[in-house]
DNA sequence: AATGTCTCCGTGAACGCTCACGTGAGCGGT
DNA sequence: ACCGCTCACGTGAGCGTTCACGGAGACATT
């Protein structure tokens, strides 16, 4: 039930050299052998620079006697060249950053597996930066982006941080921009189409008393916490009150929505369904729910949003409004290659993503 | 069921600027915009480079007021430093590139969650490749490794990928090296122990028809597979006959582990028990079963390999033997510390994660 | 008035590579 | 003997920074 808890309690003894542990001298950058360049190839070679370049990038102009020479004396020195110089002098290789929040929770894997593959596509490289949404991340890592990549795409949850991002002078698009930075390129996912279809489902089917568990990470970011307050006004456009203990904050993990169910069904037994503010909290209010002993859909409904594929997976299968992530990490590349294109950020086109509910049976 | 398949039959419309969608060139480099120089805002501010230099990195010795002018024209002009330049002059930038096989294959979230956290405690930046464990793109992954970082720290499936990688003065550690590179650093899963663990345990629980589901990327790759050896060899140790045709290649995704039960039940009804080559199979084979009306464990037992967290969400949770995959990522960085800080590959202390079995329900 | 000490700023070199040239040797054709 | 061409290789410059200096001016000290 950890699923995104790394600290998985049944994880024990992998043994690692035993004894030699401590050999990990954790920081010491202890005695780095200084580099090989190629002048040092060519003179042990006794030819040019250029030649061992043409060598060592497989160009014309050479004797195949003499390339071979080189290579070997090359891969016996070390020698190997820096991406740095190369890059100082070659403009077309590019790096961008890839921001996340959680490789753990299953939702950014598959945004990476759109991203990376639409970079791969181009030519480019991915770095990846995990924030655990810690505004005190999100900045540092902000930090770095500048610094060492071409072009940043990234989900950040703190306005300070996406406003640091989008201040500076990289080309920087925000993967779920939700509403809360109109000028930024960047995706956005329609929660508000995607809730209003999620919600209308369940009073379609007669539910009322519907809770809501929500991601606690909102309440101390300041940002919009736009499902909330969409739950909100959408129980409101059909006039059914809302009892505001049936909003639960809870952990954006299967152990918090499990958590968080506890709470709820201590307070609100009568709630007939609940709409978690992501598929990991309702995968785990859901499982909390029936190991109390409620059957599921009958005593209680459960509606997801993300349409993570372990949904799937649980019984029953949980009913979802799916957000196509993958193609979301692919329109995010997209527009960040627009922006290093020399496009200005408000030429961008819009980018919307429409989640689509799915009827599985858990609702 | 789609856990490992990207083309998820239910992700549909994701609508993204309607119409202006073929205003994205796939790869037309554009107008790209030249590179604003350090020396270009020096002479627009009517300064040096150098004092530029200490107005963007936040060194002493220059007036306040400068700085201030400085930061204001270089942020208005769109100056950024380059990297290239920046990580020639100062030695102490390291990246290093991840390999692995599948973002959407949950095993691999779990190493990167590890190698990403020992990476950022040494302040390196992380690269993530993927490659679906073809053969064509892990070697050319291994490519752009030589030309792009610093160390690689890789998931490699066949061998002569693995060749070129260690052929080269790239620092390379091996995440599984599983018996095949001796002579290479990397961490060893002992899947001897393990698969000894668990077959035991279900031989001792009375079962002597188990089925084994493998991995059919082994077959195409011409590593050793120890796991279904190491079936072969325990079965052997204790006198079970064994029917080659319990033996069922997988994809490796839940729907291959489902195909591979439906095979494995038109011709053999009669196993109790199914060894899986890892929980991905093992959930989609235990799925397919039920669905079939097989009874778990009672008709059939199920046991997994990796202890991947959605092993607990299944009906009855999947009883498996579980890595400590995070620890597996840290360790291979450290190790990857110890080349990049000058230790030769066979001073490298051995690593071994030993698998422990976890019994929850399915076995 | 001469000397010392700050503060602020500039200059040359170096980092390791690739690109656009230049060069000389060898060879065939006229 | 001359020209022209190809092949293999070398040279200078430049990519954009930072580092180790050096230096001018302001101000206080002797």
């Amino acid at each position: 039930m950890a699923l995104a808890d790394p600290s998985h309690p049944t994880c024990t003894a992998a043994r690692y050299a035993e004894g030699v542990q401590g050999g990990y001298s954790p920081n010491v950058p202890t005695n780095r052998k200084p580099r090989v360049t190629i002048d040092q190839v060519a003179q042990a070679t006794g030819v040019s620079r250029q030649t061992v370049s043409r060598a060592i990038n497989n160009k014309t102009e050479i004797d195949p006697e003499t390339r071979q020479r080189i290579l070997d004396a090359a891969q016996a020195m070390g020698y190997r060249p820096s991406r740095f110089a190369r890059g100082l002098v070659r403009q077309d290789l590019i790096t961008i950053g890839l921001v996340i929040a959680d490789v753990l929770n299953p939702f950014f894997p598959e945004v990476t597996a759109g991203v990376l593959e639409a970079a791969e596509r181009r030519g480019w490289q991915v770095v990846v930066y995990n924030t655990g949404s810690e505004r005190r991340k999100e900045l540092e890592v902000v930090d770095m982006l500048f610094d060492q990549v071409d072009a940043g795409v990234a989900f950040l949850l703190h306005h300070d941080a996406i406003a640091k991002a989008t201040a500076g002078n990289l080309p920087f698009v925000l993967l779920d921009k939700g509403g809360r930075a109109p000028a930024v390129p960047g995706v956005r996912i329609d929660f508000e189409g995607g809730a209003r279809r999620g919600l209308e489902y369940l009073i379609g089917r007669g539910h009322r008393r519907i809770a809501m568990l929500d991601d606690e990470a909102y309440l101390s970011a300041e940002a919009p916490n736009t499902r909330r307050e969409l739950y909100l006004k959408v129980m409101g456009e059909h006039g059914i009150p809302v009892d505001i203990n049936w909003i639960q904050p809870a952990h954006n993990s299967i152990d918090g929505g499990a958590a968080a169910m506890e709470r709820l069904l201590s307070a609100h037994r009568d709630v007939t369904a609940v709409f978690a503010y992501n598929d990991l909290i309702a995968i785990g209010a859901q499982l909390r729910a029936r190991a109390l002993g409620l059957r599921v859909p009958e005593d209680c409904a459960f509606l997801g949003f993300d349409g993570l594929s372990i949904g799937e997976l649980v019984e029953p299968p949980l009913t979802t409004l799916h957000i196509d992530k993958r193609r979301l990490g692919e329109i995010a590349v997209e527009q960040a290659a627009l922006l290093l294109g020399g496009m200005s950020e408000d030429e961008i086109p819009e980018a919307v993503i429409e989640p689509q509910l799915i009827v599985r049976a858990s609702a």
